[in-house]
DNA sequence: CAGTGAGCGAGCTTCCGCTTGACTT
């Protein structure tokens, strides 16, 4: 009896029932063997070599050393199943590279002489049933890929951690994305410490017509009014720009001019509008959106759409592809013609590319399972359900027509002073339709129908004095998709990456954003004067590059290897400095030390190390002050929690527990460290 | 003489990516 071996017990069980009795389908469980990751796992006969440390022999070509990952009883299965198929087995591991590198080692571990390799697009009868009929071999260009990835991967990470030992102190770590991963959001903490706020002014006017319309100043004697987009970071007025800028005395002078006067409608623009639907969801659009929505955390997003996949209700949850199978885009298709007609749809099913250019594809889009049950019908609740109803939703909405509308954009002239006005109206609603609970975007606002040289009267003037604001941090769902864009991580580690993170102390979550700690600062900035090139995401993009090359057979994989190692990172490890960096702490006359990784702050008036709990923005003066007398509590010019908007309150309730254990998590790890360190418990 | 404590030295920490339960708390 033939056995079929895929990654994914769920994926066997669906696969065994289109194949029926004939057929045994078993699952290896993702990777079977693996470099060994600590010195025990090391077989004996390599321990005294200089390099069994790594894993990797980098003298002798890069040879790896493969211990075996699985679970002992899931080889155990596999070679009594292959015995029992007498060796007439296919490997259908995902189609990609980590794939093809999953179909190798099974084929050495089980003995397997002619690999008879499989791969299919999606999971149907008649796509599997193909499938079979065409084997081939394995892939070894591509696994040679793969193999110089995981090598790259393990002396990067083994070889550079041991610098922040030396330098921080401490159970400190880097690699190819976590460190990158940190350098994004340490930049992003330091634009916003130098980030210098510029003032300007929003002043804005009734025009009583019905109904009526708010208009907002646009230039004075046709000098346009400083925005927040006039400035620079540094809050200066952008080179070159001329502006009108107010203060307190001339805004209040605009507003007594334009009170009661009359203006006249100059210009009226109207643009056509077009809305597509978003496109389905990958794992890391699904993450965003969820994270927005319904204020999910990355990991309750993973775990929620884990237990959905686990029921059978929606489709492989790793993916970076939007595309929908055949089958899909048919049920998608009823689905909307059920619910809104037949002139809801499109002419032709709207199919979905990736813009990603590191996307491998392997599976399809995330999307309802099966026959689409309404989420009304799945008997679910909570969490599962709030998720569920947004895949569903997403999913249908990508095969309706597009909205369409129209922007309309009116100027008026009042004395000297132009103001502006804009509106958009939908005439097909289209997809939206399925989003009606939605609030409407708050800029917009019903026009009255106008005509140019109309006189309108101006009232209720309004004046308001505004900040330039720093660049935002960046929500998890934000960075995730920063994470693919840059191209660092894969749709199975972008959760896991933030929780490394975390769970180093590196970065905390505070108000749903992400911040960097003054130990994240610290390393980051250690890393990127000694090892610049590691904490580039350009990094990544040149290793997929040559990744590729290597794939195409057009590239020895020691050849790239010795670039990247012999040449690159291996002296500049030996070059690096081990000593504990300092930071300048932008705006405050402190410096960050750090030593045994506990970071203090240095001030002319003393030293004091810091609570776990502090983050950048929670120095100044007053709190610095308090950090020295010992009487810094966290929360202390801190802002609290925000309060939900009001657009916030329709949705879904969230149960407050999760809040607490999201905050615990940056503290643990810490503690341990304090005490002394001899814990061994695993964290991630 | 037995117990205590300071001081010293050795050993340890770590990567990314593929997949799920089986464990506690």
């Amino acid at each position: 009896m033939p056995l079929l071996i895929v990654e994914s017990p769920k994926k066997a069980k669906q696969i065994a029932s289109y194949l029926g009795r004939d057929w045994t389908v078993k699952a290896c469980f993702g990777h079977v063997r693996d470099l060994p990751a600590k010195k025990e796992e090391i077989p004996v006969k390599y321990r005294a070599q200089a390099w069994a440390r790594l894993g990797v022999d980098v003298e002798g070509g890069y040879t790896p050393i493969y211990v075996e990952r699985a679970k002992a009883n899931v080889l155990a299965e596999l070679r009594a199943a292959v015995k029992a198929a007498k060796g007439d087995v296919y490997l259908a591991s995902d189609p990609d590279r980590e794939g093809e590198s999953i179909a190798w080692h099974l084929s050495v571990v089980l003995g397997l002489k002619d690999a008879r390799r499989v791969t299919y697009q999606e999971v149907t009868k008649a796509a599997i049933q193909k499938a079979l009929q065409s084997p081939r071999p394995i892939n070894l260009a591509l696994v040679a890929a793969q193999e110089s990835r995981r090598i790259l991967d393990r002396l990067a990470g083994y070889g550079v951690s041991p610098l922040l030992w030396d330098a921080i102190g401490g159970p400190q770590s880097a690699g190819r994305v976590q460190s990158a991963a940190l350098m994004l959001l340490a930049q992003r903490e330091q634009a916003r410490m130098r980030f210098v706020p510029a003032g300007y002014w929003r002043v804005a006017a009734q025009v009583g017509t019905t109904p009526p319309f708010q208009a907002t100043v646009q230039a004075i004697r046709g000098l346009p009014l400083a925005t927040a987009a006039s400035f620079t970071p540094q809050g200066q007025l952008k080179e070159g720009l001329e502006v009108a800028q107010l203060d307190a005395q001339k805004a209040e002078g605009l507003r007594g001019y334009l009170e009661g006067r009359e203006a006249e409608v100059t210009g009226i623009e109207v643009s056509p509008v077009v809305r597509r639907p978003p496109p389905p969801f990958t794992t890391s659009s699904l993450q965003q959106a969820a994270g927005a929505r319904l204020r999910f955390s990355v990991e309750t997003t993973s775990r929620a759409a884990q237990s959905l996949y686990e029921q059978g209700l929606i489709t492989y949850i790793r993916t970076d592809s939007p595309a929908l199978s055949d089958e899909a885009l048919e049920l998608a298709r009823v689905a909307v013609q059920e619910r809104f007609g037949q002139g809801a749809l499109p002419p032709a099913p709207r199919q979905y590319a990736t813009r990603n250019a590191n996307a491998q594809e392997a599976h399809e889009a995330i999307r309802p399972a099966g026959d689409f049950k309404a989420p009304k019908a799945t008997g679910l609740s909570g969490d599962e359900l709030a998720l569920y109803t947004l895949i569903y939703t997403r999913t249908v909405a990508s095969q309706m027509q597009d909205a369409l509308g129209e922007k309309t954009t009116v100027r008026l002239q009042a004395g000297v002073v132009t103001l502006g006005a804009t509106g958009t109206r939908l005439t097909q609603r289209g997809f939206t339709a399925l989003y009606e609970d939605e609030a409407e975007d708050a800029d917009d606002q019903a026009l009255p129908a106008l005509t140019v040289g109309q006189r309108v009267g101006l009232s209720g003037v309004k004046v308001e004095e505004k900040k330039s604001s720093a660049p935002p941090r960046y929500g998890e769902g934000a960075f995730v998709q920063l994470m693919e864009k840059a191209g660092i991580g894969r749709p199975s580690t972008y959760a896991s990456t933030l929780k490394t993170l975390q769970g180093r102390s590196y970065v905390a979550v505070r108000g749903r954003k992400l911040h960097v700690t003054p130990l994240g600062l610290c390393v980051a900035m250690y890393l990127m004067q000694q090892l610049p090139q590691l904490v580039d995401a350009r990094f990544t993009a040149e290793m997929e590059r040559e990744l590729d090359t290597i794939a195409q057979g057009a590239l020895k994989r020691t050849v790239y290897l010795d670039r990247v190692w012999r040449e690159a990172l291996q002296p500049a490890i030996a070059r690096a400095q081990r000593t504990s960096p300092r930071l300048r702490v932008p705006g405050q006359e402190a410096v960050f030390e750090v030593q045994g990784g506990q970071v203090s702050l240095r001030t002319a008036q003393g030293v004091v190390t810091l609570p776990p709990e502090l983050l950048p923005e929670d120095l100044n003066e007053q709190s610095i002050a308090a950090l020295l007398a010992g009487t810094w509590k966290v929360g202390r010019g801190v802002r609290a929690e925000r309060v939900p908007a009001s657009s916030d309150v329709d949705k879904p309730a969230r149960a407050p527990r999760r809040k607490k254990g999201e905050a615990g998590t940056t503290k643990a790890p810490r503690k341990s460290r304090q005490a002394g360190g001899s814990r061994k418990g695993k964290r991630l």
